[in-house]
RNA sequence: GGCGCGGUGGCAGAGUGGUCAUGCAGCGGACUGCAACUCCGUGUACGCCGGUUCGAUUCCGACCCGCGCCUCCA
């Protein structure tokens, strides 16, 4: 079989994948805190470890895929508490709100959606493990863990204790036995929400969810773990100390994945900036197809500039392919045997570090081949790109469809049924050379988003 | 201060020690009543300076520039 390759942050370099194994893989990825609509850069891990998700289950026969919901935080907290909204009930709108936009980019619903809530024992008996090691200890209230307990803490963020503490622009609590040292679990007032524990009621830290979920869900040991870069540091340092330290040092992850930031006009996308583009306004001006191939359209690990002109550019390539497909798009495809789908380049491509632009290089390549093809082949290569486009994401929908779905913000009103109309029209005064009422209709069409193209036998036309 | 990443043609963005990325945009042509679509053709691109080499955008070193992380963050 043919090698899926993944950069792992925790080696700095490109590693053939080897599930533990090979009947069952493990994925978890960090997913959304609920609180508000998400940004773009929220949709970027969403959208690319979808695309692992599904190369893997092209890959391996089962594939269990965890992406966590954090419903349990202090900026869930203060926002609940400004909507003037119970925590639960805002926490699962927000859900919603989440499930609705990514749907939206096509991305799949993973095999699991753990809610850090649901999870509060196993979080209290993982502390209850640390402190009979000496990984963690009661101070003020609340349980800390002892990073200089962990010979190699820092070993996935390549780091030491010294050089952390070099530079850290935050204050220490003065509780701390050691300033690195991070919250399993803190108390919560009356007013806050929280959980009885043997330490007093309170709330977890951080961290401590997804190493509790990881563990209730897919076992000490999981192949695969993905989020944002910044995710690297402390987040999964973190989740990596309290996992090793409560199993006596067992692996905790295999493959460490991270995807780069997405930048705004060349500037840092942040809510602090305001200059963060949520994914609801953009699904309003673009399809989500459009929003998901600008996404692929980097390498997932490098940092991707978002902006009009790539959002333009990612329509631009996605009508050239459709339209190379369009006069196609009736040959029947039968399915490509995996071991002939696993040669195309475009899947190779995929194979490599999920390298989507190459990948998408290589769509180009076989739909531009499509008419010049031998007739006998073409069937078998739309069966090829179909089957890539499912892995991807993209390019699922029927070419016609493509060109004539409304587009949100340019919907100028007319209807399948004017058009038709004015098509008519004009077709009639094309037969009487009449070719002055022909431009003006088209003239007024275009002028309304409808592009007309004319060929041997009809007119078909398209929204811009 | 520590750790790390990147600079490719107008733009986006792969890749490689020695003929091609790819897309968008542009230009020329074919097709068309004219367009659009499509097709054909078209660009001395690899931050700077050294080194290794028969040959470097690709390897090595220095430099310049930009960026990220160092306990809010996808």
């Amino acid at each position: 079989m043919t090698e899926l390759v993944l950069y792992n942050t925790a080696s700095r370099r490109k590693e053939v994948f080897t599930p533990l194994d090979a009947q069952h893989v493990g994925m978890y990825v960090c997913g959304p805190t609920v609180y508000d609509l998400i940004h773009i850069g929220n949709a970027r891990p969403a959208v690319v470890f979808d695309l692992l998700f599904r190369l893997l289950q092209d890959c391996y026969p089962r594939v269990t895929y965890a992406r966590n919901i954090t419903d349990i935080d202090d900026k869930i907290i203060a926002a609940a508490a400004r909507a003037g909204e119970p925590i639960d009930q805002f926490t699962h709108r927000y859900a919603e709100e989440y499930r609705r936009d990514t749907q939206a980019l096509g991305v799949l619903e993973p095999t699991l959606a753990p809610r850090a809530t649901e999870h509060i024992a196993p979080m209290l008996a993982m502390i209850e493990r640390l402190l009979q090691r000496d990984h963690a200890y009661v101070a003020a209230g609340h349980v800390l863990f002892a990073v200089q307990s962990m010979a190699d803490y820092g070993a996935l963020s390549g780091r030491s204790l010294a050089d952390m503490l070099d530079g850290a622009r935050v204050e220490v609590a003065p509780y701390k036995r050691y300033a690195g040292d991070f919250v399993l679990w803190k108390p919560s007032s009356a007013a806050e929400p929280g959980w009885d524990s043997p330490w007093g009621r309170g709330r977890p830290g951080w961290h401590l969810e997804c190493s509790a979920m990881v563990q209730a869900h897919l076992g000490a040991t999981i192949d695969i773990h993905g989020g944002g870069r910044d995710l690297i540091f402390p987040h999964h340092e973190n989740e990596r100390a309290q996992s090793c330290c409560a199993q006596d040092g067992r692996e905790y992850v295999r493959y460490w994945l991270h995807n780069g930031h997405v930048n705004i006009d060349g500037e840092k996308m942040a809510k602090s900036q305001g200059n963060f583009r949520t994914v609801r306004d953009l699904c309003a001006q673009y399809p989500g197809e459009v929003i998901r191939f600008a996404l692929l359209s980097a390498q997932y690990r490098s940092e991707l500039d978002f902006s009009a002109a790539l959002l333009e550019q990612s329509k631009a390539s996605l009508d050239r392919l459709y339209g190379l497909l369009r006069p196609h798009a009736e040959l029947p495809t039968d399915p490509v045997p995996a071991e002939k789908m696993q040669q195309q380049p475009v899947y190779r491509a995929l194979l490599d570090d999920l390298n989507t632009p190459l990948a998408i290089g290589e769509l180009h390549a076989l739909c531009k081949s499509l008419g010049t093809a031998p007739v006998a082949e073409r069937a078998a290569r739309v069966a090829i790109i179909r089957q890539a486009g499912r892995l991807l994401g993209l390019l699922q929908q029927d070419p016609q469809q493509w060109f004539q779905q409304a587009r949100a913000a340019t919907d100028a009103g007319l209807d399948e049924a004017q058009i038709a109309a004015l098509l008519a029209e004009r077709q009639q005064a094309r037969q009487a050379k009449d070719f002055a009422r022909a431009d003006a209709i088209r003239d007024q069409l275009q002028a309304q988003g409808v592009l007309l193209e004319d060929a041997r036998s009809a007119t078909s036309w398209k929204r811009a």
